[in-house]
RNA sequence: GCGCCCGUGGCGAAAUUGGCAGACGCACCAGCUUUAGGAGCUGGCGCCGUAAGGCAUAGAGGUUCAAGUCCUCUCGGGCGCACCA
């Protein structure tokens, strides 16, 4: 008989979606919880790609094997449906976003079903449904509600060409996404969530989950936490102060000259009092028109303009101080201002070298003659600091400050608030109406959701706000406080919003009174096992995080932190090893695969293909092998003369096997998983081995999470009449696994000589008599003289001579 | 520049965490099998050598009875952040 994949397949994808009970998770269930989940995909119009494959048949295989170990287990997938891509599609080929979003998600249920994955369809999210958006923007009322959302007047990146603001992910490098063309700076008023006040506590309670390293690392990086120093100079024959940070307090006795950002509100401050204030405004407005591409590019040759007509006091030795203006300082950052220290900061030496600025030596140890010295070492040239090491006098010199209140102990973060607002239709309108007399005022929660109006204009405006203002019946509204004339807020939300909570939403997602009901979260959270791509391990992870804890502070989720353990998979490349990409021509469609050697096979390769944490290519000679292995695996079981009864070393293996698929799966090690299916096949095939009834029903249990549609056919096969996904999980004989022979390696001077089979009863006295009387050891040790004999138990022995 | 990770056959990779290097798969070679199908089966497959044996985990050194694994340096590659004072 053939292995006729595509009627198997068929069939049994049929029957599974008529038992809706198979997968479903229950709530409240006295079963162990287990919630596992993995990145929800964005329906764009490709269609679904074989790295979501990957993911999401490797995290199918560990939640089908803990739903065999007697958990409950919420293994859900929904949509993540806002967002440009759909955007730009829909203007480009006249179709609504709301259409195009309808069709794409159709696909991709269908291409996600056609892989008999064990999803609980039940819980299915769309985070463009206003019943799941109208909890969005709920959220973000109660964020603006305890004054962690709020407006600005800010710079945005702008795109002269499609006249239309750009996210910062949309100007990677400072250029638009879309055109190419350098973003612009340009004023915009924006909604703005205070992450920032979450900072320490995003750092910190990493402390209690289980991240990859790697992961770890990146949050801790990202938030960027410096403790360091802030240290006020005063103004010369003026009362005010610049406030400045710096972690390098030691070389304070070095500063010669302070720097300002050109943003900096204090050169507006007093443009009066600047001498040369057009050569000032000059270079402002020039480094205003630069992208952040031309800022950071231009790392080399520092230029700035002088300050003249004002200078500030260094508090600690009251030398007076130049002030400069140059755009290498970040005008977010630190206060936007910066000691400059030549002789001991790498920037501060290029810039003071380039305007013959002087350059003095505070802590010894380098020669600063030829270039700066920035480790730590002895100071020198610092009055009553000399001869401390800059840790210490780091504390000194900050506690002097702190007692004669010039400054004291800071702590900056390199994260900024998050910018929320977007200037683009296919998003969660921002719940907020403006009104002229009461001013901005949320939309009340009894009018939730804020709906999308159905429109056909969605194009951008080009005056920089969003399509959304050009709908006059939709922005024009009552203001809900005095009834006056008011409009509402235009901007929608970036497409991080919905994605921010959506694990929450699975939890309930039907709930019409709350976003999740509370005892419902209590069962479910926190999340067990979280997977997807290493592309999110910043952003998203972050932003959820953050939102996470919001909602833990007002006491509406019962945990800190989301997700206990995250691990994140690598990207599968082309056959070309490049990304694909329909220009390239090199896309694979797993609709193509699965017809052509079916589901079971593609889910099998992808877990097989490397270590799931890695980047890898495709290669469909790969693929053929798993599919040869499937069909070895229906063909031996359709060979009567392969069954009978167990022989005695085939029960060892089938119980390794047990053991091994048990803790790679736990590990994510499904390639060498599969590996171990290979070898048991291979060795099931030998001549004369046969297998019990019940031996060969404990391989397909194994094998059932990774290929559940030939597993469930084969099953039937033997006469059983339930379906295999809801057998127990195998447990192995550990007994049976310690005792028996194993292979003794025999080395002579750490070199193998010999192998022979020794019992793991055997005591090394025994076996070293075993040893000797080799002729393989006899050889190598005549006439020599025996050092020393090391015996590792149930590996090898090693005898050394001289 | 800073931080993290990684270098193993022709290729993707294994290696119980210091104990047989190359499991498993691909590709390749030989044989069998009327076999047109991304066929199957058997055997081979790191390098040198007829063999015994020797040499091999980017390179050099070190620790150890024993090193792909630990330490030091060099070379090569990847990822993240990127003027963060």
């Amino acid at each position: 008989m053939e292995y006729d994949h595509k009627k198997i397949e068929a069939e049994w994808q049929k029957i599974w979606e008529k038992n809706e009970k198979l997968w479903a998770a229950e709530d409240f269930s006295k079963k162990p919880k287990q919630y596992i989940l993995v990145e929800f995909p964005y329906p764009s119009g490709e269609g679904l790609h074989v790295g979501h494959v990957r993911s999401y048949s490797a995290l199918d295989a560990f939640a089908r094997k803990k739903r065999m170990e007697g958990n409950n287990v919420l293994y859900p997938i929904g949509w993540d449906a806002f967002g440009l891509p759909t955007e730009n599609y829909a203007i480009k080929n006249g179709i609504h976003p709301r259409e195009a979003t309808d069709k794409n998600i159709k696909n991709y249920k269908r291409q996600i079903k056609s892989l008999g994955l064990s999803f609980d369809w039940k819980r299915e999210i769309d985070t463009t449904d206003p019943a799941y958006y109208k909890w969005t923007q709920w959220i973000f009322l109660k964020f603006f509600e305890k004054g962690l959302a709020y407006q600005v007047e800010m710079p945005i990146n702008w795109c002269p060409q499609c006249k239309i603001g750009l996210a910062n992910e949309e100007a990677v490098g400072g250029v638009c996404e879309r055109c190419g063309a350098p973003a612009e700076k340009r004023n915009v008023k924006q909604w703005l969530l205070k992450i920032t006040a979450y900072a320490d506590r995003l750092i910190d309670d990493l402390n209690e989950v289980d991240y990859l390293e790697k992961i770890k690392t990146q949050q801790i990086n990202w938030i960027g936490r410096s403790y360091g120093t802030n240290v006020d100079f005063k103004i010369k024959s003026n009362s005010q102060k610049i406030s400045v940070f710096t972690t390098r307090i030691d070389t304070i006795f070095g500063v010669t000259a302070l720097v300002l950002a050109p943003e900096n509100k204090i050169l507006q401050d007093f443009k009066e009092n600047i001498a040369n204030w057009p050569e000032v405004e000059n270079y402002i407005i020039a480094s205003a028109k630069k992208s952040d591409l031309e800022r950071t590019t231009e790392q080399k040759e520092r230029i700035g303009v002088e300050i003249k007509g004002i200078k500030v006091i260094n508090p600690l030795n009251q030398e007076e101080i130049a002030v400069w203006v140059a755009d290498y300082v970040i005008a977010t950052y630190g206060g936007g201002a910066v000691m400059m220290v030549p002789a001991h900061d790498r920037r501060d030496w290029d810039f003071a070298k380039n305007y013959s600025i002087a350059i003095k030596e505070v802590v010894g140890g380098g020669d600063i003659s030829k270039e700066p010295y920035v480790e730590y070492g002895r100071l020198v040239n610092s009055e009553g600091f000399n001869g401390l090491d800059s840790q210490e006098a780091i504390e000194k010199i900050t506690q002097w400050l702190a007692d004669n209140t010039l400054g004291g102990k800071a702590v900056n973060y390199k994260l900024r608030d998050w910018i929320f607002s977007r200037q683009h239709y296919w998003g969660e309108p921002i719940p907020i109406i403006h009104c002229d007399k009461c001013g901005t005022v949320p939309v009340p929660e009894s009018e939730l959701p804020v709906e999308l109006p159905y429109v056909e204009k969605y194009q951008p405006t080009g005056t920089g706000e969003s399509p959304l203002a050009a709908i006059k019946e939709w922005v024009n509204v009552k203001c809900p406080n005095c009834q006056g004339q008011a409009k509402r807020e235009t901007d929608t939300m970036p497409n991080w919003a919905g994605s921010s909570w959506y694990f929450l939403r699975y939890i309930d997602p039907k709930n019409n009174n709350i976003f999740a009901d509370g005892k419902k979260l209590k069962y479910w959270l926190m999340v067990d096992l979280y997977n997807g791509g290493m592309e999110h391990t910043t952003l998203h992870l972050l932003y959820s995080r953050f939102w996470h804890k919001f909602l833990y502070d007002l006491k509406l989720v019962p945990t800190s932190e989301p997700y206990a353990r995250r691990q994140s998979h690598g990207i599968v490349l082309a056959e070309d090893n490049q990304k694909m990409s329909k220009s390239r021509g090199n896309v694979i469609n797993p609709d193509n695969i699965i017809e052509t050697y079916g589901a079971d096979s593609l889910r099998i390769y992808e877990m097989f293909m490397g270590p799931f944490d890695q980047t890898i290519s495709w290669n469909t000679n790969g693929l053929v092998g798993c599919y040869r292995f499937l069909n070895r695996v229906w063909d031996i079981f359709h060979r009567p003369e392969k069954f009978g009864s167990t022989v005695q070393d085939a029960e060892i293996k089938i119980n390794q096997l047990i053991k091994r698929i048990g803790e790679d799966l736990e590990a994510m090690k499904f390639n060498t998983a599969v590996a171990a299916f290979m070898e048991f096949i291979n060795f099931w095939s030998e001549d004369a081995k046969t297998l019990s009834k019940k031996d060969s029903e404990t391989f397909l249990k194994l094998l059932a999470p990774f290929a559940p549609h030939i597993c469930e056919e084969l099953w039937l096969g033997l006469d059983n009449k339930m379906s295999i996904h809801l057998e127990t999980w195998p447990a192995y004989n550990l007994e049976l696994l310690e005792k028996g022979d194993y292979e003794l390696i025999i080395q002579i001077n750490g070199k193998v000589r010999d192998k022979i089979m020794v019992s793991k009863k055997l005591e090394r006295s025994e076996i070293e008599k075993l040893t000797m009387a080799r002729d393989a050891v006899k050889k190598h040790i005549s006439g020599k003289e025996i050092k020393k004999i090391i015996f590792v138990p149930n590996r090898l022995i090693n005898i050394v001579v001289s």
